[in-house]
Parts: C-alpha cells; sequence; structure tokens
RNA sequence: GGGCCGGUAGCUCAGCCUGGUUAGAGCGCACGCCUGAUAAGCGUGAGGUCGGAAGUUCAAGUCUUCCUCGGCCCA
C-alpha cells in the first residue's frame, strides 16, 4: 500500500476553548462576583419593566443557623420560577426575607447568659431584645451568603426582616384591625405551657416523646345522688397527672357506659364505681384482691350525683361539691370510664365544665407551682414544687402520701408508658395550664356575614393547588382548628398593643391605635414596652383605668403578615398583592400558608395568594429523614465545594419535588453524568459553530428535509417546555431537553451530519444549512438550560459571546412555532424508527468483526416500499450504501475508504485516497 | 393513636385518574466500535414476581381491603 497523505489538517473540526471539565466549584463563586459587579437583577428589572408580572412571594426562613439541604431545595426551586417566568419575559422580582422573632432565637439568647450565669431576669427587656435583634442579624448574613451560593437571584440587598420597624409597625396594624374589627378577644383557655420557658407554646413547639409516668386509681366518696345506693359509694378515676387532682372540680362520665358497683367478695370493705368493660384492669391494679359486682347502672343515670374531694377537710374550694358531668370524649379505651376534670389543665375538662357553668381556678403559677394561697401544697410549703416534677407526682410523693392518708388512693405505680408532650427547646414536659390569652375568632360572623373560617375555606376553593392534594389537607386544617391563639409570655416579638380593663375588653379607639402603630413606626416593639402610655392614650382615657398588656404575639402572625408589609407596602413598589405564587415545603399547610390566609382573609376578606406550591421534604438516599442524631444528612455547602451548584439546581430540578425525594451520593453522581453529557452538547455546538458567520444563514425553506425536521423536533420541545413551566413542572422540562440533547441531537442530528460538518466545503448549502440550524439549537438550548443550570447557561453564553450580556437577560428563544407544523414528518417519525431498525441488523456483522464502523456497511432492505429514496437513508443510517431487496441484510461494502472523509465510496480509487467530493473542497 | 401522602429496573422518572398486546424512557452498568466532540462520541445488550397479601374482574402496575416500610401534620 502506497504512502498516503495525512487529510487531518483539512477537516474542519470543532473547535472550542470550552472546556469539557467543567470545574463548577471553582468557576461559580467567579460568575457570581460578576453578576453582582454588574447588577444582573437590577439590569434584569429594568429590561422587564412594564411587563407583565409575576409576584413570587418569599416565604421568610427562620433566621437561625446555617441552612440544610431542605432550604437549598426551596430556594432553588424558587429560583426556578423566578427566573423561567422572567424567561417567558415576565417581570418576576424576588425579594428574600426572613423570620427574625421567636422562641428559638430567645432561647439562643438565653442559653448564652447560663452560660456566662447571668440570670435572665436581670437583664433589661430592652437590651435582652437588642441581643435577639443582633443575633437575628448574624444569621441574616450568614444565610444571605448561602443562598446566594445557589445561584439565588434576588434582592438580596434589601430583603425584608420581621424585625424591621416598619415590618413591626405593619404586624401591629395588622393586629389592630383584627381588634377594631371585634375579631379579638380575651379568653381563658388551657393552653400548652412550658413551666420551665414560663410562657405558652404554639402546637409547632411542642414534640411528643415516650415517658414513664405515675398512674393512680382515686377514690371520691359519692354524697348525694338519686341512685340510693351510691351514697356512700366511691367513684373511682384514673390518671397519669396526679398533679391536677388538687385542682379537681367534677367527675365526668359516658352517658351510653354502662358501670358497676362493686365490692370485696365478702360484702365488706368499701363500694367503688367503675365502668363495667374495665373493673378487670381496675382489679389488677388494685393487687388483684377478690371482688364482685353488687350492681349496675347505665352512664345515663349518674347526672345529679355529687361526690366530695378525697381533701374536703382542707375546706375552701376543696369543700365544693363535685358534680358528675356527662362528656361525650370519656371512652372506655383506659381508665375506669370516670374520669377527673380539672377545667384549668386539659382542653375536654375545660370545655365538658364550661358547659355546666364550672370555671378554672387557675391553681398553678407560670413555673409550674401551686400558687401561695391555695390550700393544697402552696408555694412556699416545704413539699411543694414543680408539678411536671417526677418525684412530686410519684407514688411516694406528695399528693399520693395524702391522698393515701386520707384513705383515697386505691393504686399508685410509676411505670406507666405513655407519649407525652414536650417543649421542643427545652425538652422538658409541658403541662395544659389555662391563662389568659388572646384569640382570633374562628366562627363569629363578620361584616361580610362569613366568619373567618369560612371566608378561608371558600378562599382555598379559589386558589390553585400544586399537586392539587394541598387543597384537601389546608381545607381539612382550616376546618378542624380551633381559634388562633395570638398572645405568647415572652420577650422577643411583636406586642399585642391593646389596653385591657379588668373583664378583658380591650380599648378600641382608632385615634389610640394610631398613634400606637406610628410609635412603633418609629422605635419598634421597645416603643410599646417603653411607652408614653398616657400620651398614647391621649386625654380621652385615663392609664388608670387600663392595664397595659405585655403579651407578645405568635410569630405566625408576624409571617402571616408578610403580604401586607412586603407585597403591599410600597417598599418594594414592583410588587403587587395577591401574590401569584406560594411555595413552601408541605409542613407550612400547618404554619405560613395557613397564617398567612387567615391573616389575609381576617382582614382583606381574601387570600393573599392565587397559586400554592408545595413540595416534600428532602429524605437521605434509603427514604429516611436527615438528622443530626442519625448522622445521615447531607450538607448543601459540601455538595456545592465539591460539585457545584449547579449539579445540587440540577439535583432539585430532577427529583419529584411534589412528593418526599432523596438525595444521596449515587443520586448526585447520576445527577453529575446528566450533567456531563448536557455540558458536552453545548460544548459540540460551540466547537461546530466557532466559525459561523451571519453571511452562512440559509433560509428555513431551502434547507434539507433533515434540517427541518429537526427544527420541527425543535418546536416540539419548545411547546413542552412553556407548559412545563406554567405547571411549574421542572422534572419534566430537564427531562424534555436532556432527552432532546441526547436522542434527537447527539445521537442523531450530529452523528449523521458530522461528515457534512468535517467534510463539506465551507460554502456548501448543506453545511450552511446545518450550521444554521446549529446556530438556532444554540440560542434555544442555552436559554431553556439557563434557568436550571444558571451558572453554565453564562460559561456557554459569554464563551460564544463574551462581548455580550448576561444570558439572564435574554428572553424565551425565537422558536417558530410554524415549524410544528412539518410536512414530512410522518415520513421522517419512520425514517427515524427504521433507522434503529437498521441498527440493529448491522450489529451482528459488528460483533462478528466482519465490519467495524456502519460506514462499512451496505444495507439491503425493501426500500422501494417505503416514503424515501436510498440515499437518504444511507445518509441518515450512516452506512456505505442503501440498495433494493425483499428483506432486510448487510454486506460489507467493497468500496475504498477516502482518506479525508473515510466513508467507502465508489469513486475513491484505492484506501486512503480522495473520494469526488473531497478532491473538489480540498482543491486537490 | 388520628388525618393526608408515597413505595415501578442500580439511579431519576413515565405509565395509575378513564383496567386490556412481550411494563417504558434517560442515565448508569456490561460488551463492541471509533480514535477527527477523545477522561468525549456511536451501537448493542443485560437488568423489573410494578413494597407484600388477599379480593373484584374474562383480564390489575392500574380498582378495593388489609399488612409493611417511609414521610408530613396532628394528638
Amino acid at each position: 500500500m502506497s504512502e498516503q497523505p495525512d487529510y487531518k489538517d483539512t477537516v474542519f473540526l470543532p473547535k472550542t476553548d470550552f472546556p469539557m471539565k467543567a470545574g463548577l466549584a471553582n468557576k461559580e463563586p467567579g460568575i457570581l462576583a460578576r453578576w453582582e459587579e454588574h447588577d444582573l437583577y437590577g439590569k434584569l428589572r429594568e429590561a422587564r419593566k412594564g411587563r407583565e408580572k409575576f409576584i413570587l412571594h418569599d416565604g421568610p426562613p427562620y433566621a437561625n443557623g446555617n441552612i440544610h439541604i431542605g432550604h437549598s431545595l426551596n430556594k432553588i426551586l424558587k429560583d426556578l420560577v423566578a427566573r423561567s417566568q422572567s424567561l417567558l419575559g415576565k417581570d418576576a422580582p424576588y425579594i428574600p426575607g426572613w423570620d427574625c422573632h421567636g422562641l428559638p432565637i430567645e432561647w439562643k439568647i438565653e442559653e448564652q447568659y447560663r452560660k456566662k450565669k447571668r440570670n435572665k431576669d436581670e437583664v433589661p427587656a430592652a437590651e435582652f431584645r437588642q441581643e435577639c435583634r443582633d443575633y437575628a442579624a448574624k444569621w441574616v448574613d450568614v444565610q444571605r451568603e448561602e443562598f446566594k451560593r445557589l445561584g439565588v437571584m434576588g434582592e438580596w440587598d434589601k430583603p425584608y426582616l420581621t424585625m424591621d420597624f416598619d415590618a413591626e409597625a405593619t404586624i401591629v396594624a395588622e393586629f389592630l384591625k383584627f381588634a377594631e374589627s371585634g375579631q379579638l378577644y380575651r379568653g381563658a383557655k388551657p393552653v400548652m405551657w412550658s413551666p420551665v420557658e414560663k410562657t405558652a407554646l404554639a402546637e409547632a413547639e411542642v414534640e411528643y416523646a415516650d415517658v414513664q409516668s405515675t398512674q393512680i386509681d382515686v377514690a371520691f366518696e359519692i354524697t348525694e345522688s338519686p341512685i340510693p345506693e351510691l351514697v356512700g359509694a366511691h367513684a373511682v378515676i384514673w390518671t397519669t397527672t396526679p398533679w391536677t387532682i388538687p385542682v379537681n372540680q367534677a367527675i365526668a362520665y359516658g352517658e351510653g357506659i354502662e358501670y358497676d358497683l362493686i365490692q370485696a367478695l365478702d360484702g365488706t370493705g368499701p363500694v367503688y364505681l367503675v365502668a363495667s368493660e374495665l373493673w378487670n384492669e381496675f382489679r389488677a391494679r388494685m393487687g388483684n384482691i377478690e371482688l364482685t359486682t353488687i350492681n349496675d347502672v347505665m352512664g345515663h343515670m349518674l347526672a345529679g350525683t355529687i361526690a366530695r374531694h378525697p381533701m374536703h377537710k382542707l375546706g375552701g374550694f376543696f369543700a365544693n361539691p363535685r358534680p358528675f358531668i356527662a362528656a361525650d370524649h370519656v371512652t372506655t379505651e383506659a381508665g375506669t370510664g370516670l374520669v377527673h376534670m380539672a377545667p384549668d389543665h386539659g382542653e375536654e375538662d375545660f370545655f365538658a365544665c364550661k358547659e355546666h357553668g364550672i370555671d378554672p381556678v387557675f391553681a398553678v403559677d407560670d413555673d409550674g407551682v401551686y400558687r401561695e394561697d391555695w390550700l393544697w401544697l402552696p408555694r412556699g410549703d416545704e413539699r411543694a414544687g414543680n408539678v411536671i416534677n417526677k418525684r412530686f407526682n410519684s407514688s411516694e410523693g406528695p399528693i399520693c402520701s395524702d391522698l393515701r392518708e386520707a384513705g383515697a388512693l386505691l393504686s399508685a405505680s410509676d411505670d406507666f408508658q405513655h407519649s407525652y408532650p414536650h417543649s421542643w427547646r427545652s425538652k422538658a414536659k409541658v403541662i395544659y395550664r389555662c391563662t389568659p390569652q388572646w384569640f382570633v375568632r374562628m366562627d363569629e360572623a363578620l361584616e361580610s356575614g362569613k366568619t373567618l373560617r369560612e371566608t378561608a375555606l371558600s378562599e382555598i376553593d379559589t386558589t390553585r393547588f400544586v399537586p392539587e392534594r394541598g387543597r384537601k389537607r389546608l381545607r381539612s386544617m382550616v376546618e378542624g382548628r380551633p381559634d388562633w391563639v395570638l398572645s405568647r409570655q415572652r420577650a422577643w416579638g411583636v406586642p399585642i398593643t391593646v389596653y385591657a380593663d379588668k373583664d378583658g375588653n380591650y380599648l378600641n379607639d382608632p385615634e389610640v391605635n394610631a398613634r400606637i402603630i406610628e410609635a412603633v413606626r418609629n422605635g419598634g416593639a421597645d416603643a410599646w414596652f417603653a411607652a408614653d402610655h398616657q400620651a398614647l392614650l391621649g386625654n380621652t382615657y385615663s392609664l388608670d383605668d387600663w392595664e397595659v398588656v405585655t403579651d407578645i404575639l405568635d410569630v405566625w402572625f408576624d409571617s402571616g403578615s408578610t403580604h401586607a408589609f412586603v407585597l403591599e407596602s410600597g417598599k418594594w413598589p414592583n410588587l403587587r398583592s395577591p401574590a401569584d405564587l406560594y411555595l413552601e415545603g408541605s409542613d407550612q399547610h400547618r404554619g405560613w400558608f395557613q397564617s398567612s390566609l387567615l391573616e389575609s382573609c381576617g382582614t382583606r376578606g381574601r387570600a393573599p395568594y392565587k397559586d400554592v406550591l408545595t413540595h416534600g421534604m428532602t429524605l437521605d438516599a434509603k427514604g429516611f429523614k436527615m438528622s443530626k442524631s442519625l448522622g445521615n444528612t447531607l450538607d448543601p455547602q459540601k455538595i456545592i465545594d465539591v460539585n457545584g451548584a449547579d449539579i445540587l439546581r440540577l439535583w432539585a430540578s430532577t427529583v419529584d419535588f411534589t412528593e418526599d425525594h432523596r438525595i444521596g451520593p449515587e443520586i448526585l453522581k447520576g445527577v453529575t453524568d446528566m450533567y456531563r453529557k448536557l455540558r458536552n452538547s453545548f460544548r459540540y455546538m460551540l466547537g461546530a459553530l466557532s466559525d459561523f458567520d451571519e453571511s452562512e444563514r440559509v433560509a428555513v425553506a431551502d434547507m434539507p428535509e433533515l434540517e427541518r425536521y429537526v427544527l420541527h423536533l425543535l418546536a416540539e420541545l419548545d411547546a413542552t417546555l412553556k407548559e412545563a413551566v406554567n405547571d411549574y413542572a421542572f422534572p419534566r422540562y430537564v427531562r424534555a431537553l436532556t432527552d432532546f440533547a441526547n436522542e434527537d441531537l447527539s445521537a442523531f442530528f450530529f452523528d449523521i451530519r458530522k461528515d457534512c460538518l468535517y467534510c463539506d466545503a465551507p460554502d456548501d448549502p448543506k453545511r450552511r444549512a446545518y450550521r444554521t440550524v446549529l446556530d438556532t439549537l444554540f440560542h434555544a438550548l442555552v436559554r431553556y438550560a439557563s434557568p436550571v443550570l444558571c451558572f453554565t447557561a453564562e460559561e456557554v453564553w459569554q464563551t460564544r459571546y463574551p462581548d455580550a450580556g448576561s444570558i439572564h437577560l435574554e428572553e424565551w428563544p425565537a422558536v417558530n412555532p410554524e415549524w410544528r407544523i412539518f410536512e414530512h414528518r410522518e415520513k421522517w417519525n419512520e425514517i427515524v424508527s427504521i433507522r434503529k431498525h437498521a441498527t440493529e441488523q448491522i450489529e451482528p456483522l459488528r460483533r462478528d468483526k466482519i465490519i467495524r464502523s456502519s460506514l462499512e456497511a451496505e444495507l439491503y432492505m425493501p426500500i422501494r416500499d417505503m416514503p424515501f429514496d436510498e440515499e437518504t437513508f444511507a445518509e441518515v443510517a450512516i452506512v456505505a450504501a442503501v440498495h433494493d431487496a425483499k428483506t432486510y441484510s448487510v454486506k460489507k461494502t467493497d468500496h475504498s475508504k477516502c482518506g479525508r472523509c473515510w466513508r467507502l465510496l465508489p469513486d475513491v480509487e484505492e484506501d486512503g485516497a480522495l473520494c469526488g467530493r473531497c478532491a473538489e473542497v480540498i482543491g486537490a
């Protein structure tokens, strides 16, 4: 074989500096710095000025601690929404915010005090609040940098904080709207109370854990009854909270429950009243003594029966009669079927007693000790103590001892296992405790004629939920929730700015309220606590007649008011209310989605949002919840440092975020692989277009069918992507995009046109058409990718257009919808499927090493029956030639291989010589 | 304990509402090709008792019930 020249230098290979290896972790910070330097966010606002708005309102994360993977997902999703809406051409501002008040921060400051051995109560409240403020500010700064690093674009220089004076003033104003409209009331109700933190807790602040408690059976001697046999008998109640016995006021029974009177076998000793179904269990607790039923009575017959407290000899409160009252919640699941009622310390007790005119007595002080003037175990008594103290309640503790001495303690054991609520911060047990609290009524008709609950429910009906099941979830919660408890007995928060009289009525004067709001706007929450209240009251009222309320608002009220102080305040003029979208985790059905809805419905009669998008929780690789104690957490910062933020963003947009979803090393590896393929497609396009000149451009009508088919596919993709954006369906979006890049482009179009790109003459119309389409594809794909791979898209864009502005200022690509209508569409779909079949036919010959490249194959097939010719299909299938035949077969070609284009063609004289086309191109 | 939700190839997901050919895709993996997208590109292939059990039906990944595992919220 003669020595043939090397034609490599005559081939037009792709040329680009765009590296295959991304090095995102190193590159991204530089891109971020450039965006910031050029004020990309500001430029984008300018560019979209006057356009249709899309308002995504940010739910504020709590300003405490570094961000975790859940925050990352949430913020990335928000950024995907904002960027994709902006790509559509809308003006989609994003104002991030933070939730700054509340117990967790207070707790951190108190913890610092404890370390320094300082007593919190000795620190002036204003100083304490300042420290909380500083602490929140510090974490806002930390989290801001962490969020920015994710590539989240927004008005980071001007976020909203719930502790801004403006915000606090608006929160106060919103609160006073509830007061002025009469939806606010002061009530006394048992609320979850933490004696350690000396505060009422929200449900969200409570967690349940298994504990061992003391269970006791206590006898209440019956003194009066319509049923004569009952007089002198002992009603038996069972409880796991002995400390509530000193506050007992009644005994509840179930009307439909059957009760037995039982007594020792020998007919001596006391007679006990217990539910028939439960007396065996009762007997077991008594030590399996022999008992027998001597009579039975239906629950409803117990009405009018009266017992006396075991400690009635103490007189006063304890000497009062303890009536039997009917209550629906009494069951025969456990206990004795008779339930001792302490309206101070149980929600059910409270309501059952209220119906019978029995009011709470407020026996337990805020630190969990019976008040000083209580007759049994009062503060100061040497045996007194915190009522949740284990020893206090134990079978040898003061309560049990006194009951035993009084002959009323029938059984006591310290090993009862059950789930019990604890404060999620201090992990200490909490109690129900009746205290004066401020409430918002759910069920009183307002001016509209509808109650707050009804308004909220009808607004839920008109909101769009993604996914749809969120509607049901929010609905059932709003349907079932009790009145909203607004008050907290804490320091770090927005004050409940009302003046109350002794009966709980509050001053309701718009002029006073206006002065209060103004004061808070100037001086923040401290303005209330340190106010000259007489000045606020003016001349009309005297401070002597009013008590200044010092409670603060539930933090959910703060964040529930963000629509007022962010969307409506005018501080961010490009916002408006209601928002187009609220986007948060599914846990916010109980939280922000609901508090915002109630706040807005109570003050404006409508929801503050049009759409509600919920995402699930991020779990570990095995589907378990991440927790520090399990050691299965994944730090977003580490992922960014190793893989880059674009990988995390791509992950967030591929998982089904509407459900709970997973993350782990293997998943991230998959995401990285997906990223690499996409990146390489961009690299190829950049290389292929490196010297593309506008003069090369060819009109679509003059293009080969293959080019027009690809434009058709692009137009289909375009429609799919647009729809996905409107549905917030990012997994569908990314899937469609990557499938297109991998299948339609890399494995099909690019592969087929490689010969054309490398070997045809630069002015060949086919090559020009191909590059024209490549250019169109490039412009479309880099834009499509930009919301997701915000850094990489910028890198791609800047590689091709170093002097242009950011890719993120660009709008949705100019893909002509008419391309969707392609007259040869069916034919080309068939070509694609037959191409697949053809490669399968070639495969055996490759496996047997008869041929190596498909270019060596000649294909026999019933091509005359098909709507395309031999030449077309040979090109598309990348084979040497196609011949008509009845059945499929493949044979190695006899032709020689062109030394330049490597095709095996009849006009090549010997291997390494040039084919006619190549000879012409290089002018040989 | 209650309400709601989920469990389809190694991974991420379609299919389930409106039961009906051998359950699909991409990635990964294995093998092969190419060595002019080269730590890339192309091809072929293996891989699933659709969480488990029962039921309805001529027919169930798809409908029903129970169980199990996991999640969110609540008690």
